[in-house]
DNA sequence: GCGAGAATAGGACGAATGTCCTACGATTTT
DNA sequence: AAAATCGTAGGACATTCGTCCTATTCTCGC
């Protein structure tokens, strides 16, 4: 792994972990074990960094996605997947959050221009609900229906990262798979 | 009001819009329009005058709760009032987020003692949907009941500060009020 | 083997941070 | 009126921040 990506994913995870803000050059270039001089060769700025590590998210959660969708599993197994995504990263997601939704909320209250780039992520989550839905004959309200999983991801990731309570986070997956029957059935 | 009142209001608002981390003592000292020298005389240290706005808004939180639990609305209205506070809100949630889940992810983040203090804002709500539901007649499930009542709160507030679109979240509140009736039909 | 450019190291810079100190004016107490 | 406490001001402090510069090492085409 070439040291530029080394930095992006070392960002990538203080971003993460420690929030934009937080984050030092410094730390950034010790994790990887570099001096401040090397990483400022590779880049200028810290929004610079914020950038390529955006992008990184964009491109892995782009990949992420293509390989459900281009997996066995029918579209409906494929949301269910996302939706169970809250159990599976639980123990990230109790010690900090979501990903997307901390970073462009962080963004948001440092008025950084970045904030769309970020919320890019959420697009592509967003579209690629939206899609599964569609083909799941929903295409009238396909993008509400993305909207509400994704609404669910992010209030389950809020409160199981201030509770820490794992019953709750399944009580909720199990609810929205419920709510996810019911609509495919009355549909 | 008190200088001292001044300060905890300047820096709730500080907090709430611009994160913690980023908030500094000059910015809040100037906010209120005194010198450092007299910061520092009523706040010794920064995380002092977190616990303070904590407090603060866990006393104003109480405060407001009880006002509407003392209001001629029964215990369903109440709740539906509660859903409709990311409405009510929607200008400063658009912009910075729910105070609440923000402030308690920055604080995990950081990992900072005051993280649970912090929680106890959500605790709050927590107990007094838990309260309604109960006058509701589903003291076996009120918690579960209240949880998600918080995490739809939690979900549109994440998104409603990602995509600033207000017919979205007036779909989530249709939905969840929705919901709501059923939930209380049903029983 | 050599020279050019890429990569890395390490430190310097001003600005901003949280914290702390001392001094002055106001207010209250004796 | 004198004295003591409270409130406020303004600056000093070491540290850390993002940024930038220069010098050295490495790599690779010629």
């Amino acid at each position: 792994m070439s040291t530029r990506e080394q930095i992006v994913d070392a960002a990538n995870r203080l971003f993460y972990e420690q929030g934009f803000e937080r984050t030092s050059f410094a730390s950034i270039a010790e994790a990887v074990g570099i001096s401040r001089g090397n990483f400022y060769y590779h880049f200028k700025t810290k929004d610079a960094i914020l950038d390529a590590v955006i992008q990184a998210r964009l491109e892995s959660t782009r990949q992420m996605l293509r390989a459900w969708s281009e997996g066995s599993a029918g579209p409906l197994d494929r949301v269910r997947r996302f939706i169970e995504i809250v159990i599976t990263n639980q123990g990230d997601i109790e010690n900090y959050g979501c990903p997307v939704g901390t970073l462009t909320n962080e963004l948001a209250k440092l008025d950084h221009p970045s904030r769309t780039h970020a919320v890019g992520v959420f697009d592509v989550f967003r579209t690629w609900l939206r899609e599964q839905f569609e083909e799941l004959g929903r295409a009238a309200d396909a993008d509400d229906l993305a909207l509400h999983v994704l609404t669910f991801s992010q209030g389950v990731a809020t409160l199981s990262n201030a509770f820490h309570d794992r019953a709750y986070a399944q009580r909720e997956v199990d609810r929205l798979n419920s709510w996810l029957t019911q609509q495919l059935a009355t549909s």
